[in-house]
DNA sequence: CATGAATGAGCTTTCATTCAT
DNA sequence: CATGAATGAAAGCTCATTCAT
């Protein structure tokens, strides 16, 4: 069933998160989800064969917020201070997936899986440029193709030195948020 | 004797950058460095605790890269482009490194460790914007401590998606490095 | 199952006693057991952890040898000589057991566990004594209970000297336990 | 030089009695005698090789407490309650050490030096008994080179049984005390 | 005599994987 | 489909011992 299999990869979630990718045992994830050893290797023949599931449910995570956070119609100062955010606050509070997605896909085969599970992210960065650029509000030297992973690269970038590296005050935070938002209007402009 | 720790680093950097970290043995490191078992263990605790050692070769790599390809009484504008090209070729040159660093740094303990071990980078960075900002080349409104973290985030993670994730062409490679000298220069502006 | 502990205790008493403790390797015992390597740690984290239950066996031992060699209904002398014929035979016949309990229990913590592990003999004697003493064969002055333990370490210890470090003569052996029995009554009356 | 050997036996028979004999490492041993671990080697072959001279030195520990308890001239009684007293005192303020004796000796060939190790002890013992025989205060039955090493036996287990195994209070202690000396007395009368 | 860095055999321990139930 | 006891290959790690200095 599904179920199982659905069992098996929220387990995993928790486990790699809760003690990292390479401490953790098939033995932690079938206890974690409740079923026996066997069982884990109907669905998955390894525990690095769960990462793309997790990976997936990553970016949705990230979809999720986006859409839920800026609304395309505004004007190009609000919708980049939504983005950021957005990003900000989806790395803080998924902050141990992340950490652990880089540990995972940076060692294993499954790095170029990456480019088609973010996808949607960059597409989505897609039409958010060009849509801008139709408004006038963007350079006219944009590729917004090219820009995009750019773009998304510098707010992810920011975010994580904040959430997995250091841990700030909010002031700081708040402080090194608005720089990124100078910064990317200024580059964007 | 410090020459047995310099083999061990060395074959410990050859052996991650070839099979990765998690496939190393400890076994592979004594081998290539030419020593026996037990001595690796005269100097490092585990294998793991030979990355921050790792993380200072990259940096102090990075920044024989930038001191030698920069020369901050050029222009802004030359400035850029040659500190993203070097940043680009270093990368390239260092790719299986810089993946084994972050999937190790971002799994273990030493991942705070991380900010003294990249601060020549930071500090450098620093400078270059304080001249920039001195000599009227870039926004008043720019904080330059702040904005060098956000500067080497983007550089790097674009640097990153090209030799880490995927296997881009030279074409796709100097039309992604022109975005990004543009992308700069506009942010900085 | 616990057919398999069972055998891992029967293979373990038998390795011990025939090579002591510190000379058997766990690979030693899993031979011996005929099982995998494994299993072993299914059942006790390490060698030394098996000890308690060869004190138990130990232990049952020397009550069966106790309590079919002593009528309790019968008079004192016959009783006492009896007593210290079954330990002089169990000790004996298990010499090497009782010293690899002796290394081993000193050295650990499970030191403590002796005391209740020793119990039924403790047990046994005291009973002895109270009957003895009901009858009036032995003196009004006795504590039963501490002398259960003078009584037990009293023969033990004479046993051992014979048996464990001694190789004697079997007339040497006749001698000191007539000796130990005129001790014995003499002591008690 | 033999400050080199005597600082590796008090060494060893602190590291022994601290940690046991199975836990001790030759380099704890070197570290606490403050010498080169090679050093170790020129005087022993081996830290089991080291237990014949704490054997020594326990048993000259022993026969300083008798020898400064005891006096021959005092009567029985006076002369039996002040042994118990002296072993049991021994026991006590030695017991780790006692303790790793008894493991130490038990598991290795060096069991059979015990005899010839502790013959200071049956010897003084059979004076004790002969002169008493002589006074004509114990039973003429006795036969004092036998009885010698039960009578020692017979202490020594209570003590040990008290200061090893149990950890008993103040008031046991004194009661266990009385209850053998009045076997001990009832014994050899 | 004394040193202590280096050695590597040999042990313990883990844990992914299997398969009879 | 699901189980989980059993497996054993493969790794980690220790520590007695050596030997060049």
């Amino acid at each position: 069933m599904l179920d199982k299999k659905q069992k098996i990869i929220e387990a995993t979630i928790e486990q790699f998160a809760f003690k990292g990718v390479e401490n953790t045992k098939i033995s932690d994830i079938v206890k974690a989800a409740g079923i026996a050893q066997g069982t884990f290797y109907l669905y998955f023949p390894s525990k690095f064969s769960v990462m793309p599931e997790i990976a997936k449910y990553a970016v949705e995570e990230i979809m999720k917020e986006i859409h839920s956070s800026i609304d395309l119609s505004d004007d190009l100062d609000k919708k980049i201070e939504d983005l950021v955010s957005a990003v900000f606050r989806i790395t803080e509070s998924k902050k141990e997936i992340f950490a652990m997605l880089y540990a995972g896909l940076a060692q294993s085969e499954h790095l170029k899986q990456w480019e088609s599970i973010y996808s949607p992210f960059y597409d989505w960065m897609y039409i958010f440029l060009q849509q801008s650029m139709e408004k006038g509000e963007i350079r006219k030297n944009i590729n917004c193709a090219r820009t995009s992973r750019i773009l998304i690269g510098l707010i992810e970038s920011t975010a994580e030195q904040l959430y997995l590296y250091d841990s700030p005050s909010n002031d700081e935070i708040k402080a090194q948020y608005k720089e990124l938002v100078e910064f990317t209007k200024s580059a964007l402009k």
